[in-house]
DNA sequence: TCCATAGTTTGATGATAATCAAAGTATGCC
DNA sequence: GGCATACTTTGATTATCATCAAACTATGGA
């Protein structure tokens, strides 16, 4: 086995044990948490979480930043976050699908990373794909999007700063394939700029602890109004 | 942690296990190998290997078919095999990006489950691009790629099974983001015809129990020829 | 300065997993 | 039928890893 190999097994290791996977995926909403709280998602004590944590720090797959006694942990990239999906899909789990049956909640919606995804996620890509809002153009890392001027507008009556997104040092709007979905969803800035719309316009929430969005009842009936999307009970 | 979160552990620790590691990237090649060939490639023992590739079974990520008393492994798909491209990536370690310092290898070329990928397969892509002999358009599952006219002609006068390639019942052919070069590729049917025709044609060969492919002096002179693409030392 | 809180380090304990040799099973060939 | 080969199963051994409580360190507030 050469040297690259074992830096696989031990990132894949790693991932492998139960209380670190378990922080791992907490960790996956892009929000970042504390030791603390990462210990009780992963049902260890504080000394056990403490060794994890350092271990998985260690490996590249998380970074932490001190503020004063608190240590907050987040995951290193959106890299380490396509993996643990890849292995979610891999493991044949669907990564937090199923929201609580209340009719308000739309079946498949999660934060991943800084973006949405899920079948809401999809819906949203389609319609403004269709609206002609977007522009996909390829290039060499897979296939972009442009706002067309119809769609700067749009988007930007919509409450999603647009602008904003434009000026990040990042890629602008991207199609990110849909694990689940096995769709292409809007990453990138204007991806992120979507979630943070549509979380202050109260359209989703996040549910606590977990990386499933949940659709409001306001979210539900401005969807329906605005682009024809039905949420499913 | 929930079911979803278990089976993502057996996964993730079924592969970050240095011998199961070594047979995992052993079969990242695309071809089927014996479970004694694996034991020798993970230096353990034929007995340490059964069992190894028992759990490797258990958890879908290998496939195994039986000839006589033979017992040959593959792995299960290409979603395996992108899932350690993505391990190797976060790892920070280049899959088999160096190849023996000959004149005549290219630097980075090798077999990415059934087809091509590197540094030889992406410069052929832009070429095939160039010559616009492929169209490009964007589905839902990333970009698609079409044969044009011109190019189904030029391709098949390469001795490139297009013809077969289209009539398998898989993805014609579709951008594959190359992990190493971070650019795309050509994978689908396609992509495997065209690694086919270079091995037919020994532009390239394999590398004994490597991913690597070796362009030999013939390969060499006719990428040069034919595409402009030059191997450097 | 003292106390509370957050987090880390240490040492002991127990569980788990990898390893192999030996024995066993299945297949193929003569 | 007998022998060789490929592979699996079993039991014993060893190493590794996760766990926690206790002690320690750092930070913040009164």
């Amino acid at each position: 086995m050469d040297a690259a190999d074992v830096a696989v097994v031990k990132v894949a290791s790693a991932i492998g044990e139960p209380a670190r996977a378990s922080m791992l995926y907490a960790l996956l909403d892009g929000r970042a948490r504390t030791s603390t709280e990462l210990a009780m998602l992963a049902e260890v004590s504080p000394s056990t979480a403490s060794v994890h944590l350092d271990r998985l720090k260690g490996e590249r797959l998380v970074t932490v930043v001190a503020q004063g006694k608190h240590r907050y942990y987040s995951l290193n990239g959106p890299r380490v976050a396509y993996v643990l999906e890849g292995l979610s899909v891999l493991a044949g789990a669907r990564p937090t699908e199923f929201t609580p049956s209340t009719p308000d909640a739309l079946v498949t919606a999660r934060s991943c990373y800084d973006h949405m995804a899920g079948h809401l996620a999809v819906r949203l890509h389609d319609h403004f794909r269709a609206m002609k809002w977007l522009s996909s153009h390829a290039t060499h890392r897979g296939m972009n999007y442009e706002v067309t001027p119809a769609g700067a507008s749009a988007l930007t009556r919509l409450g999603i700063d647009v602008a904003g997104a434009r000026s990040r040092r990042r890629q602008f709007a991207r199609a990110c394939l849909d694990w689940s979905e096995r769709r292409p969803h809007i990453g990138g800035a204007l991806g992120a700029a979507i979630l943070d719309a549509a979380l202050k316009k109260k359209w989703v929430t996040r549910e606590l602890d977990s990386r499933a969005l949940r659709v409001t009842v306001i979210g539900r009936s401005e969807l329906r109004s605005r682009f024809g999307i039905e949420s499913t009970a």
